[in-house]
RNA sequence: GGCCCAGUGGCGCAGUUGGUUAGCGCGUCGCCCUGUCACGGCGAAGGUCGCGGGUUCGAGUCCCGUCUGGGUCGCCA
């Protein structure tokens, strides 16, 4: 090694030894006769002191970033010099050798931490970005996650497995990466989206305990908490019920909110159904660190005059003394509305005398007027917000409603942690509403999985789901944190007798099963185990326990829009060569087609 | 794909109802400085205001288009 000491160690107790560090020249101070000199290496920082002569005249030389070793003694700091910000603050290093080992350019951005810096500028330059003490700590966080998790499955008896990444596509409903096979000139790999086959077959294989720290691929279009390649702990088990997939899972999670949150999750985790979800939040991920919650108020309504209100569904949510916005705030939140799709959000103040007002009010009955702050829960001094039309939809908008209500009034504790399960959500649903939603829905039957294929029904429903696919649940269970699904997973079909009712229910031919997944049927015909397993969504539980705003924060080298990696700028072309050998323009040899 | 916001020296920003030479802070470069720690002082360099077109006597500013980035909805477990 090229160093005796960490800079970021030294302490008082050390003064007199002489130590080697290298690094990088942080902060300079030069006063000309004492020139000072803030080294950082990965443990910290730790002040270098040349002083006069020769060792002055060359740290003079010394800019910003070179990387530098120095051969020095620890000193105390002279009385009253100490600095109690820095850990190394009593002492400081009395160079007596300085060596430059690398130059470095004028920086593109200052790497101050108390700076801020444009994100496209610090991705252009990543490795400059990891220098700065708050990415470094993200990275080093998420490499104490995955040592957490590694700690945690290991005392379980679980198994590291590594899967493919070029391999076919896996039924999760995305868009394929595709790479062309040079071997096969119009036959492609797709990039797995998730190791979900895989993981089942290594059931099959009977390894019993799988996990992996999995890259997946789905190229869909962007958001803040998406990345087009993402990082999933996959987790599978044999011979389980949900409970005991459940409880390894908070275990898992538990460990990691200890450690590195500082935080006790409050076991067991609350389980929630879908249908409660739904019903009481407006979405299948509540955000439970505050109250609020959407009230059915179809029935009330149901003589109603309002024509509005005369929908399948009619909902509300309390703006806790929402009374007293000015107009133009509440022409905002019909904007706000507009922009999720909806035709407005119709509002009913209630003045602190209890009186109804807005456009609303004068559009329902007497009698409506008379009890609906009651019915609706609010006080005088809020306002009610209400959604009507489909279940679906309305409540989606008064689920959304209740988180910008909750971010506006203050009500969400930033501080706070909730976890919470979600359970029994339905199996199917109506491929026709699956298609109209741009869904590109598995077989041509007038069901659709929810989730995926291979899910199971509940035991309840495992017999009979053809009865009433429409509410038959899934032996499914997604962990959510703060309102974020960070995790999910499921009982798998592990005969192949139900696989094929639910195949058929999708409208799934023999035929069509056998050539999209016939090497997991044909290995479920050798005597599968029980299964089921989860997924946690890694990069944002990393961003949850960094308190990070972006994804991008928890990943080294993360792209931005569009896919666009900032710092290699890739994708990019291919030369003429490149694109005859990969195979990319071949013509599919006969109109036989596959899948 | 829809909508919203932003693009001004290396970085972060200001720039009024359109009006002279586009400012500020940081950084960079040079000189000075023996106790600083976001050191300080003096001086200097560095900008076709994302790009293209239009309106105008005159555009960083207004209009249209376009590109890039961020957010959001669609999509996505």
């Amino acid at each position: 090694m090229i160093r005796t000491h960490e800079a970021g160690t030294l302490r008082a107790d050390q003064a007199g030894q002489t130590v080697t560090l290298s690094g990088w020249v942080g902060r300079r101070r030069d006063h000309g006769g004492v020139i000072f000199i803030d080294l950082r290496d990965a443990s910290g920082i730790a002040q270098v002191v040349f002083r006069e002569g020769e060792m002055a005249e060359r740290a003079h030389r010394l800019r910003a970033e070179f990387c530098i070793k120095v051969v020095g003694e620890i000193a105390k700091r002279p009385e009253g010099n100490e600095n109690p910000e820095l850990p190394t603050g009593a002492i400081e290093v009395l160079a007596t050798e300085l060596e430059v080992l690398s130059e470095s350019a004028p920086l593109p951005f200052p790497l101050d931490d108390h700076l801020s810096v444009g994100e496209d500028v610090r991705l252009r330059h990543r490795y400059l970005d990891l220098r700065r003490s708050g990415p470094a700590r993200n990275m080093r966080m998420r490499s104490e996650a995955n040592r957490i998790a590694r700690d945690v499955l290991h005392q379980e008896n679980f198994v590291e497995v590594e899967t493919p990444t070029l391999t076919r596509s896996t039924p999760e409903g995305a868009r394929d990466f595709l790479v062309p096979a040079r071997l096969q000139p119009g036959s492609w790999y797709a990039l797995p989206q998730s190791p979900q086959l895989f993981k089942q077959l290594l059931m099959v294989g009977g390894l019993e305990r799988y996990y992996q720290i999995a890259r997946c691929y789905r190229d869909e279009d962007f958001r803040a908490d998406r990345q087009p390649e993402f990082t999933q702990l996959d987790i599978e088990m044999s011979f389980v019920e949900q409970d005991d997939v459940i409880a390894l899972g908070e275990k898992v999670i538990s460990a990691l909110w200890r450690d590195l949150a500082g935080y006790e999750i409050p076991l067991p985790v609350p389980r929630m159904t879908y249908a409660d979800a739904m019903a009481r939040y407006g979405t299948d991920k509540p955000d439970l660190r505050f109250d609020l919650e959407l009230t059915d108020l179809t029935e009330y309504f149901a003589e109603t005059p309002f024509r509005v209100f005369q929908a399948p569904y009619v909902g509300s949510v309390v703006m806790p003394g929402g009374a007293s916005q000015p107009r133009r705030q509440f022409d905002a939140w019909q904007e706000w509305a507009k922009q999720r799709g909806s035709k407005g959000l119709a509002y009913v103040v209630v003045g602190e005398d209890g009186t109804l007002s807005g456009p609303v009010a004068k559009n329902i009955s007497e009698s409506e007027r008379e009890g609906l702050a009651k019915a609706a829960g609010a006080q005088p001094g809020d306002c009610v917000f209400f959604g009507a039309g489909t279940k679906n939809d309305a409540r989606a908008l008064l689920g959304a409603a209740r988180l910008e209500i909750g971010r506006r009034c203050g009500l969400i504790d930033e501080s706070a942690w909730s976890f919470v399960w979600v359970v029994d959500a339905p199996l199917f649903e109506e491929a026709e509403a699956a298609r109209s939603a741009g869904d590109v829905a598995v077989g041509g039957g007038r069901w659709t999985a929810v989730h995926h294929a291979f899910t199971s029904p509940t035991p309840e429903w495992i017999d009979r789901f053809e009865e009433d696919p429409a509410n038959a649940l899934a032996y499914a269970y997604d962990m959510v944190c703060n309102g974020n699904e960070i995790g999910g997973g499921s009982i798998r079909i592990h005969r192949k007798d139900v696989q094929q009712r639910v195949f058929d229910l999708m409208g799934i031919g023999a035929e069509e099963a056998q050539e999209k997944f016939g090497f997991l049927l044909d290995a479920f015909s050798y005597g599968a185990p029980p299964h089921g397993g989860i997924a946690y969504g890694w990069d944002r539980i990393v961003m949850l326990l960094a308190g990070a705003d972006s994804l991008r924060d928890v990943i080294a080298f993360p792209k931005s829009g569009g896919g666009f990696d900032p710092l290699t700028s890739a994708p990019a072309p291919i030369t003429a060569q490149q694109r005859k050998e990969a195979g990319v323009d071949a013509k599919p040899a006969a109109p036989k087609d596959q899948g």
